[in-house]
DNA sequence: TTAAATTATGTTATGTTATAACATTACATT
DNA sequence: AATGTAATGTTATAACATAACATAATTTAA
């Protein structure tokens, strides 16, 4: 007899909370916002967010030590990061464009990339026009 | 009378040897690295890459916590960054279209870059060939 | 259905990166 | 010499990350 497995691990529990913030968060802040679901060591978090991680589902932000939850399917683009200094907001955005320079620039000099990191930041447009 | 200023601060010393190393280097390598030329603590070492960083001579990679120095003059120019993962080389590239492409995309977004991080992990020429 | 294997989690300790707060030194100017 | 300023040092701690090991929960398969 099948049994239907409803209990979720941490991992899936820190994905469902990534997925209700608005900005990214880091390890130590996840701690701490889950303790109240029974998350109760750093170590967990790491573990957790390496599994969601390595599934594609989240991305970190190297120039932020933080982690964030996927925008979905790259497609095969690299994924951009526009981080807004002020309200810290980030948004993802796959150009294609933008790729296709990416590669370029690697065949004219031999390298092979596998895990680009870019990451703009800056203002976003709803607070740099309301300076 | 004017006199000749010719003792170096620890600034001047950290940037004329981040310029002989082959990758960038975290902080504390540089401290334990120069502490023969008398630098003592890693306050020390962080002033003073701050201070190059602030007159634009050695950039931070922040995928690597570490710092290089400039290829020289940007010229408008965003700069990118492939980095070796076997041989920790970092190469600084300025690429015209790339920077166009970051532009265009802020264009469309609204957003006001003002700090572009773009730094792509992988194999170096050098290194593919040689597997 | 239980024993073994695997996976998940926790505990403790430690390593690494970065900065704050304050004290002292070196040097230039008056 | 007295003063001001910039540079450096000291100490402490915050913030980010992982290693090593123990235990609990779950799955697999005999």
């Amino acid at each position: 007899m099948s049994v239907i497995k409803n209990s979720l691990t941490h991992a899936d529990r820190i994905f469902n909370f990534l997925k209700k913030q608005k900005k990214p968060l880091t390890a130590y802040e996840i701690l701490e916002l889950m303790r109240v679901e029974g998350i109760n060591a750093v170590t967990t978090v790491y573990r957790g967010l390496d599994k969601l991680n390595k599934k594609g589902l989240i991305h970190r932000i190297e120039s932020l030590n933080s982690w964030t939850v996927c925008c979905g399917s790259h497609k095969n683009k690299i994924p951009v990061f526009e981080i807004c200094n002020d309200c810290g907001d980030v948004k993802e955005h796959l150009d294609q464009t933008l790729t296709d320079n990416i590669k370029k620039l690697s065949d004219r000099t031999g390298f092979r990339a596998d895990n680009p990191v870019l990451e703009i930041h800056g203002l976003c447009n709803n607070c740099s026009t309301n300076l």
